[in-house]
DNA sequence: AAGTGCTGCGCAATCCGTTGTATACGCACT
DNA sequence: AGTGCGTATACAACGGATTGCGCAGCACTT
Protein backbone atom coordinates (compact mmCIF):
# COMPACT_ATOMS: atom_id res chain seq x y z
CA UNK A 1 0.00 0.00 0.00
CA UNK A 2 2.32 2.54 -1.16
CA UNK A 3 0.07 5.07 -4.29
CA UNK A 4 0.47 7.12 -1.14
CA UNK A 5 4.34 7.73 -1.16
CA UNK A 6 4.50 7.70 -5.18
CA UNK A 7 2.11 10.50 -4.50
CA UNK A 8 4.01 11.92 -2.26
CA UNK A 9 6.98 11.87 -4.09
CA UNK A 10 5.71 13.61 -6.73
CA UNK A 11 4.75 16.18 -4.52
CA UNK A 12 8.06 16.45 -3.36
CA UNK A 13 9.02 18.57 -5.97
CA UNK A 14 6.09 20.55 -6.97
CA UNK A 15 2.55 21.10 -6.60
CA UNK A 16 0.36 19.33 -8.69
CA UNK A 17 -3.58 18.98 -9.32
CA UNK A 18 -4.85 15.29 -9.02
CA UNK A 19 -5.03 15.82 -12.68
CA UNK A 20 -1.49 16.39 -13.25
CA UNK A 21 -0.40 13.60 -11.17
CA UNK A 22 -2.95 11.58 -13.08
CA UNK A 23 -0.46 12.37 -16.89
CA UNK A 24 2.48 11.69 -14.49
CA UNK A 25 1.09 8.07 -13.55
CA UNK A 26 0.29 7.80 -17.50
CA UNK A 27 4.31 8.30 -18.33
CA UNK A 28 7.26 8.39 -16.10
CA UNK A 29 5.97 7.01 -12.92
CA UNK A 30 3.85 4.70 -14.76
CA UNK A 31 6.61 2.70 -16.08
CA UNK A 32 6.98 1.58 -12.30
CA UNK A 33 3.99 2.55 -10.23
CA UNK A 34 0.37 2.82 -12.14
CA UNK A 35 -2.40 4.11 -10.56
CA UNK A 36 -5.75 5.62 -12.37
CA UNK A 37 -7.67 9.12 -11.44
CA UNK A 38 -10.03 7.60 -9.57
CA UNK A 39 -7.40 6.11 -6.88
CA UNK A 40 -5.21 9.49 -6.98
CA UNK A 41 -8.15 11.21 -6.28
CA UNK A 42 -9.45 9.13 -3.42
CA UNK A 43 -6.33 8.70 -2.13
CA UNK A 44 -5.35 12.19 -2.25
CA UNK A 45 -8.50 12.77 0.06
CA UNK A 46 -7.46 10.33 2.23
CA UNK A 47 -4.18 11.48 2.42
CA UNK A 48 -5.14 15.60 2.99
CA UNK A 49 -7.63 14.61 5.86
CA UNK A 50 -4.41 12.90 7.42
CA UNK A 51 -2.47 16.38 6.55
CA UNK A 52 0.03 15.00 5.35
CA UNK A 53 -0.76 17.30 1.95
CA UNK A 54 -2.70 20.49 1.96
CA UNK A 55 -4.19 22.24 -1.17
CA UNK A 56 -4.84 25.33 -2.57
CA UNK A 57 -8.33 25.98 -4.75
CA UNK A 58 -7.29 27.53 -8.10
CA UNK A 59 -10.21 28.63 -10.28
CA UNK A 60 -9.40 28.80 -14.29
CA UNK A 61 -11.09 30.35 -16.94
CA UNK A 62 -12.30 28.26 -19.87
CA UNK A 63 -11.19 25.22 -17.72
CA UNK A 64 -12.81 23.75 -14.78
CA UNK A 65 -11.46 24.82 -11.07
CA UNK A 66 -8.32 22.54 -9.89
CA UNK A 67 -6.83 22.05 -6.55
CA UNK A 68 -3.25 22.23 -6.25
CA UNK A 69 -1.85 19.75 -3.93
CA UNK A 70 1.37 20.59 -2.26
CA UNK A 71 3.41 18.69 0.87
CA UNK A 72 3.13 19.54 4.58
CA UNK A 73 5.63 18.81 7.18
CA UNK A 74 4.07 15.82 7.98
CA UNK A 75 3.92 14.20 5.06
CA UNK A 76 7.27 14.84 3.84
CA UNK A 77 8.24 13.23 7.60
CA UNK A 78 6.14 10.39 6.17
CA UNK A 79 7.37 9.77 2.79
CA UNK A 80 11.59 10.10 5.00
CA UNK A 81 9.91 7.12 7.29
CA UNK A 82 9.03 5.31 4.41
CA UNK A 83 12.24 5.23 2.14
CA UNK A 84 14.21 4.08 5.10
CA UNK A 85 12.33 0.74 5.60
CA UNK A 86 13.02 -1.32 2.75
CA UNK A 87 10.55 -1.78 -0.04
CA UNK A 88 8.58 -5.12 -1.00
CA UNK A 89 9.19 -7.25 -4.15
CA UNK A 90 8.05 -5.54 -7.02
CA UNK A 91 5.24 -7.00 -8.61
CA UNK A 92 3.97 -7.49 -12.32
CA UNK A 93 0.98 -8.38 -14.24
CA UNK A 94 1.67 -9.12 -17.98
CA UNK A 95 -0.77 -10.77 -19.06
CA UNK A 96 1.08 -10.85 -22.37
CA UNK A 97 3.71 -13.16 -20.92
CA UNK A 98 1.31 -15.20 -19.52
CA UNK A 99 0.02 -15.73 -23.13
CA UNK A 100 3.58 -16.47 -24.16
CA UNK A 101 4.02 -18.86 -21.68
CA UNK A 102 0.49 -20.87 -23.01
CA UNK A 103 1.42 -20.30 -26.86
CA UNK A 104 1.06 -24.19 -27.09
CA UNK A 105 -2.58 -23.55 -27.49
CA UNK A 106 -2.28 -20.01 -28.80
CA UNK A 107 -2.88 -19.01 -32.84
CA UNK A 108 0.62 -17.84 -33.75
CA UNK A 109 -0.70 -15.30 -36.22
CA UNK A 110 -2.85 -13.66 -33.28
CA UNK A 111 0.35 -13.31 -30.98
CA UNK A 112 2.80 -11.71 -33.36
CA UNK A 113 0.51 -9.26 -34.23
CA UNK A 114 0.03 -8.37 -30.62
CA UNK A 115 3.83 -8.34 -30.28
CA UNK A 116 3.84 -5.66 -33.17
CA UNK A 117 1.03 -3.45 -31.10
CA UNK A 118 3.38 -3.79 -28.15
CA UNK A 119 6.36 -3.08 -29.56
CA UNK A 120 5.39 -0.11 -31.38
CA UNK A 121 4.22 0.94 -28.28
CA UNK A 122 7.40 0.10 -26.50
CA UNK A 123 9.19 1.79 -29.37
CA UNK A 124 7.78 5.55 -28.63
CA UNK A 125 8.25 5.03 -25.09
CA UNK A 126 12.35 4.79 -25.40
CA UNK A 127 12.22 7.66 -27.78
CA UNK A 128 10.61 9.76 -24.85
CA UNK A 129 12.59 8.81 -22.51
CA UNK A 130 15.81 8.77 -24.45
CA UNK A 131 15.11 12.38 -25.44
CA UNK A 132 13.94 13.23 -21.82
CA UNK A 133 17.35 11.63 -20.75
CA UNK A 134 19.55 13.50 -23.46
CA UNK A 135 17.64 16.94 -21.56
CA UNK A 136 18.45 16.02 -18.28
CA UNK A 137 21.79 15.08 -19.02
CA UNK A 138 22.28 18.92 -20.57
CA UNK A 139 20.61 21.16 -18.17
CA UNK A 140 22.22 20.22 -14.71
CA UNK A 141 23.64 16.65 -14.15
CA UNK A 142 24.16 16.14 -10.44
CA UNK A 143 20.50 18.11 -9.56
CA UNK A 144 18.73 15.64 -11.32
CA UNK A 145 20.54 12.18 -10.69
CA UNK A 146 17.51 10.87 -9.40
CA UNK A 147 15.12 11.67 -11.69
CA UNK A 148 17.96 10.88 -14.39
CA UNK A 149 17.97 7.31 -13.02
CA UNK A 150 14.89 6.84 -13.08
CA UNK A 151 15.05 7.55 -16.66
CA UNK A 152 17.46 5.39 -17.41
CA UNK A 153 15.48 2.51 -15.88
CA UNK A 154 12.75 3.28 -18.61
CA UNK A 155 15.35 3.22 -21.53
CA UNK A 156 17.09 0.05 -20.61
CA UNK A 157 13.40 -1.94 -19.95
CA UNK A 158 12.49 -0.89 -23.06
CA UNK A 159 15.68 -1.91 -24.68
CA UNK A 160 15.41 -5.34 -22.98
CA UNK A 161 12.17 -5.81 -23.90
CA UNK A 162 12.63 -5.22 -27.31
CA UNK A 163 15.48 -7.50 -28.05
CA UNK A 164 13.55 -9.94 -26.55
CA UNK A 165 10.85 -9.39 -28.68
CA UNK A 166 13.43 -9.41 -32.08
CA UNK A 167 13.67 -13.00 -30.80
CA UNK A 168 10.39 -14.13 -30.23
CA UNK A 169 9.45 -12.46 -33.57
CA UNK A 170 12.41 -15.23 -35.05
CA UNK A 171 10.93 -18.09 -33.14
CA UNK A 172 7.77 -17.66 -33.87
CA UNK A 173 7.63 -16.62 -37.83
CA UNK A 174 9.88 -19.79 -37.79
CA UNK A 175 7.20 -21.80 -36.43
CA UNK A 176 4.68 -20.34 -38.11
CA UNK A 177 6.52 -20.65 -41.65
CA UNK A 178 6.68 -24.85 -40.47
CA UNK A 179 3.31 -24.87 -39.42
CA UNK A 180 2.26 -23.15 -43.13
CA UNK A 181 4.60 -25.76 -45.36
CA UNK A 182 3.56 -28.84 -43.70
CA UNK B 1 -8.99 -10.67 -13.74
CA UNK B 2 -6.67 -13.54 -15.37
CA UNK B 3 -5.16 -15.07 -12.33
CA UNK B 4 -7.05 -17.94 -13.67
CA UNK B 5 -5.78 -17.75 -17.22
CA UNK B 6 -2.48 -17.90 -15.69
CA UNK B 7 -3.12 -21.00 -13.57
CA UNK B 8 -5.10 -22.59 -16.38
CA UNK B 9 -1.60 -22.12 -18.58
CA UNK B 10 0.28 -24.25 -15.79
CA UNK B 11 -1.78 -27.01 -15.65
CA UNK B 12 -1.63 -27.01 -19.57
CA UNK B 13 1.54 -29.01 -19.34
CA UNK B 14 1.22 -31.02 -16.12
CA UNK B 15 -1.39 -31.80 -13.11
CA UNK B 16 -0.11 -29.82 -10.45
CA UNK B 17 -1.53 -29.17 -6.60
CA UNK B 18 -2.14 -25.73 -5.08
CA UNK B 19 1.14 -26.06 -3.23
CA UNK B 20 3.04 -26.70 -6.90
CA UNK B 21 1.49 -23.44 -8.52
CA UNK B 22 2.35 -21.17 -5.77
CA UNK B 23 6.04 -22.53 -5.83
CA UNK B 24 6.17 -21.61 -9.27
CA UNK B 25 4.46 -18.48 -8.93
CA UNK B 26 7.34 -17.63 -6.56
CA UNK B 27 10.20 -18.83 -9.50
CA UNK B 28 9.44 -18.55 -12.60
CA UNK B 29 5.93 -17.63 -13.62
CA UNK B 30 6.64 -14.69 -10.72
CA UNK B 31 8.65 -12.97 -12.79
CA UNK B 32 5.53 -11.97 -15.09
CA UNK B 33 2.36 -12.14 -12.65
CA UNK B 34 2.23 -12.93 -8.52
CA UNK B 35 -0.60 -14.51 -7.00
CA UNK B 36 0.18 -16.00 -3.29
CA UNK B 37 -1.52 -19.35 -2.09
CA UNK B 38 -4.29 -17.87 -0.26
CA UNK B 39 -5.50 -16.61 -3.82
CA UNK B 40 -4.28 -19.74 -5.74
CA UNK B 41 -6.27 -21.83 -3.84
CA UNK B 42 -9.24 -19.09 -4.03
CA UNK B 43 -9.52 -19.71 -7.37
CA UNK B 44 -8.59 -23.40 -7.87
CA UNK B 45 -11.83 -23.62 -6.13
CA UNK B 46 -13.90 -21.71 -8.09
CA UNK B 47 -12.34 -23.23 -11.27
CA UNK B 48 -13.43 -26.50 -10.34
CA UNK B 49 -16.93 -25.12 -9.37
CA UNK B 50 -17.16 -23.85 -13.04
CA UNK B 51 -15.90 -27.26 -14.15
CA UNK B 52 -12.76 -25.64 -16.01
CA UNK B 53 -10.40 -28.15 -13.79
CA UNK B 54 -10.74 -31.16 -12.02
CA UNK B 55 -9.02 -32.80 -9.23
CA UNK B 56 -8.23 -36.18 -7.74
CA UNK B 57 -7.13 -36.64 -3.89
CA UNK B 58 -3.86 -38.07 -3.37
CA UNK B 59 -2.83 -39.31 0.13
CA UNK B 60 0.34 -39.40 1.01
CA UNK B 61 2.77 -40.84 3.55
CA UNK B 62 4.45 -38.52 5.83
CA UNK B 63 3.36 -35.13 3.82
CA UNK B 64 -0.46 -33.85 4.31
CA UNK B 65 -2.16 -35.44 1.57
CA UNK B 66 -2.89 -32.97 -1.85
CA UNK B 67 -5.33 -32.53 -4.18
CA UNK B 68 -3.58 -32.90 -7.59
CA UNK B 69 -5.76 -30.55 -10.61
CA UNK B 70 -5.80 -30.83 -14.06
CA UNK B 71 -7.30 -29.21 -17.38
CA UNK B 72 -10.96 -29.99 -18.40
CA UNK B 73 -11.91 -29.44 -22.20
CA UNK B 74 -13.91 -26.61 -21.00
CA UNK B 75 -10.60 -24.81 -18.80
CA UNK B 76 -9.01 -25.66 -22.03
CA UNK B 77 -11.54 -24.00 -24.37
CA UNK B 78 -11.46 -21.03 -22.02
CA UNK B 79 -8.24 -20.34 -22.11
CA UNK B 80 -7.61 -21.35 -25.78
CA UNK B 81 -10.80 -18.22 -26.00
CA UNK B 82 -8.52 -15.99 -23.79
CA UNK B 83 -5.62 -16.39 -26.17
CA UNK B 84 -7.30 -14.82 -28.89
CA UNK B 85 -8.53 -11.50 -27.27
CA UNK B 86 -5.57 -9.04 -26.80
CA UNK B 87 -4.24 -8.96 -23.27
CA UNK B 88 -4.20 -5.51 -21.70
CA UNK B 89 -1.01 -3.52 -20.62
CA UNK B 90 1.42 -4.74 -18.35
CA UNK B 91 0.70 -3.15 -14.47
CA UNK B 92 3.97 -2.94 -12.33
CA UNK B 93 4.31 -1.96 -8.51
CA UNK B 94 7.73 -1.63 -8.23
CA UNK B 95 8.52 0.50 -4.48
CA UNK B 96 12.07 0.48 -5.18
CA UNK B 97 11.61 2.55 -7.67
CA UNK B 98 9.61 4.69 -6.45
CA UNK B 99 12.05 5.39 -3.83
CA UNK B 100 15.03 5.76 -6.22
CA UNK B 101 12.48 8.62 -8.15
CA UNK B 102 12.17 10.50 -4.59
CA UNK B 103 15.70 9.85 -3.93
CA UNK B 104 16.15 13.09 -2.98
CA UNK B 105 15.02 12.76 0.51
CA UNK B 106 16.20 9.36 1.40
CA UNK B 107 19.55 8.39 3.37
CA UNK B 108 22.10 7.06 0.56
CA UNK B 109 23.36 4.65 2.37
CA UNK B 110 20.40 2.93 3.06
CA UNK B 111 19.35 3.16 -0.60
CA UNK B 112 22.60 1.28 -1.49
CA UNK B 113 22.28 -1.46 0.85
CA UNK B 114 18.91 -2.28 -0.51
CA UNK B 115 20.17 -2.18 -3.97
CA UNK B 116 22.59 -4.57 -3.02
CA UNK B 117 20.02 -6.74 -1.47
CA UNK B 118 17.76 -7.07 -4.95
CA UNK B 119 20.98 -7.31 -7.12
CA UNK B 120 22.10 -10.16 -5.26
CA UNK B 121 18.59 -11.86 -5.64
CA UNK B 122 18.84 -10.81 -8.96
CA UNK B 123 21.89 -12.39 -9.79
CA UNK B 124 20.76 -15.64 -8.00
CA UNK B 125 17.20 -15.51 -10.45
CA UNK B 126 19.60 -15.28 -13.43
CA UNK B 127 21.95 -17.93 -12.73
CA UNK B 128 18.82 -20.09 -12.65
CA UNK B 129 17.70 -18.92 -15.23
CA UNK B 130 20.64 -19.42 -17.42
CA UNK B 131 20.87 -22.81 -16.10
CA UNK B 132 17.25 -23.63 -16.88
CA UNK B 133 17.61 -22.16 -20.36
CA UNK B 134 20.52 -24.09 -21.29
CA UNK B 135 18.63 -27.16 -20.54
CA UNK B 136 15.87 -26.44 -22.62
CA UNK B 137 18.50 -25.39 -25.46
CA UNK B 138 19.95 -28.81 -25.30
CA UNK B 139 16.60 -31.15 -24.88
CA UNK B 140 13.81 -30.55 -27.69
CA UNK B 141 14.34 -27.28 -28.90
CA UNK B 142 11.26 -26.08 -30.99
CA UNK B 143 8.92 -28.59 -28.57
CA UNK B 144 9.57 -26.08 -25.76
CA UNK B 145 9.80 -22.61 -27.76
CA UNK B 146 7.26 -21.00 -25.45
CA UNK B 147 8.98 -22.08 -22.16
CA UNK B 148 12.52 -21.34 -23.50
CA UNK B 149 11.36 -17.95 -24.60
CA UNK B 150 9.80 -17.24 -20.91
CA UNK B 151 12.76 -17.75 -19.56
CA UNK B 152 14.66 -15.33 -21.92
CA UNK B 153 12.33 -12.94 -21.00
CA UNK B 154 13.93 -13.87 -17.43
CA UNK B 155 17.27 -13.73 -18.29
CA UNK B 156 17.12 -10.30 -20.51
CA UNK B 157 15.35 -8.95 -17.66
CA UNK B 158 17.77 -10.31 -14.93
CA UNK B 159 20.31 -8.57 -16.96
CA UNK B 160 18.84 -5.12 -17.76
CA UNK B 161 18.27 -4.50 -14.33
CA UNK B 162 21.90 -5.61 -13.12
CA UNK B 163 22.97 -3.56 -15.81
CA UNK B 164 20.83 -0.46 -14.41
CA UNK B 165 22.07 -1.12 -10.66
CA UNK B 166 25.67 -0.77 -12.00
CA UNK B 167 24.64 2.49 -12.79
CA UNK B 168 23.09 3.60 -9.75
CA UNK B 169 26.03 2.74 -8.03
CA UNK B 170 28.26 4.79 -9.82
CA UNK B 171 25.85 7.28 -9.04
CA UNK B 172 25.36 7.01 -5.80
CA UNK B 173 28.76 6.40 -4.42
CA UNK B 174 29.72 9.67 -6.57
CA UNK B 175 27.22 11.26 -4.55
CA UNK B 176 27.93 9.68 -1.23
CA UNK B 177 31.63 10.58 -1.53
CA UNK B 178 30.78 14.42 -2.06
CA UNK B 179 28.97 14.60 0.79
CA UNK B 180 31.35 12.93 3.00
CA UNK B 181 33.75 14.83 1.71
CA UNK B 182 32.02 18.43 2.20
C1' DA C 1 13.00 -30.41 24.35
C1' DA C 2 12.09 -26.50 21.74
C1' DG C 3 12.48 -24.07 17.65
C1' DT C 4 12.50 -23.72 12.66
C1' DG C 5 11.18 -24.96 8.12
C1' DC C 6 8.78 -27.64 4.63
C1' DT C 7 4.58 -29.69 2.84
C1' DG C 8 -0.30 -28.96 2.32
C1' DC C 9 -4.87 -26.92 2.74
C1' DG C 10 -8.22 -23.34 3.98
C1' DC C 11 -11.40 -19.18 6.11
C1' DA C 12 -12.34 -14.28 7.23
C1' DA C 13 -11.70 -9.42 7.25
C1' DT C 14 -10.15 -5.74 5.22
C1' DC C 15 -8.04 -3.12 1.90
C1' DC C 16 -6.84 -2.00 -2.82
C1' DG C 17 -8.12 -1.41 -7.52
C1' DT C 18 -11.07 -1.45 -11.52
C1' DT C 19 -15.09 -0.18 -13.96
C1' DG C 20 -19.02 2.48 -14.66
C1' DT C 21 -21.25 6.65 -14.18
C1' DA C 22 -21.76 11.71 -13.48
C1' DT C 23 -21.02 16.71 -14.10
C1' DA C 24 -19.35 20.85 -16.56
C1' DC C 25 -17.32 23.87 -19.93
C1' DG C 26 -14.61 25.13 -24.04
C1' DC C 27 -12.65 23.99 -28.44
C1' DA C 28 -12.18 21.72 -32.78
C1' DC C 29 -13.84 18.99 -36.29
C1' DT C 30 -17.55 17.13 -39.44
C1' DA D 1 -26.05 20.74 -34.69
C1' DG D 2 -23.78 16.93 -33.09
C1' DT D 3 -19.68 14.34 -31.80
C1' DG D 4 -15.56 13.84 -29.66
C1' DC D 5 -11.59 15.40 -26.99
C1' DG D 6 -9.16 17.79 -23.17
C1' DT D 7 -9.39 19.68 -18.45
C1' DA D 8 -10.98 18.73 -13.82
C1' DT D 9 -13.18 16.30 -9.92
C1' DA D 10 -15.80 12.72 -7.66
C1' DC D 11 -19.10 8.72 -6.01
C1' DA D 12 -20.69 3.89 -5.98
C1' DA D 13 -20.35 -0.96 -6.71
C1' DC D 14 -18.03 -4.84 -7.34
C1' DG D 15 -14.26 -7.93 -7.58
C1' DG D 16 -9.49 -8.85 -6.85
C1' DA D 17 -5.62 -9.00 -3.60
C1' DT D 18 -3.33 -8.78 0.85
C1' DT D 19 -2.95 -9.86 5.63
C1' DG D 20 -3.88 -12.42 9.56
C1' DC D 21 -5.07 -16.58 11.46
C1' DG D 22 -5.51 -21.69 11.95
C1' DC D 23 -4.60 -26.69 11.50
C1' DA D 24 -1.41 -30.79 10.98
C1' DG D 25 2.53 -33.84 10.75
C1' DC D 26 7.37 -34.82 9.64
C1' DA D 27 12.36 -33.66 9.46
C1' DC D 28 16.16 -31.36 10.97
C1' DT D 29 18.76 -28.44 13.83
C1' DT D 30 20.14 -26.14 18.27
Amino acid sequence: MSLRHAILVLLQDQEASGYDLAREFANSIGLVWNATHQQIYLELGKLSEQDMVRYRHVPQEGKPDKKLYSLTDAGRAELVRWLKKPAGPARIRDAFMVKVAGGALADTQVLLSELDTLAKQRRERLATFEALAQRLDESGRDENVYNYLTVRRGILDQRAWLQWAEEVRHSLEHRSADSTAS
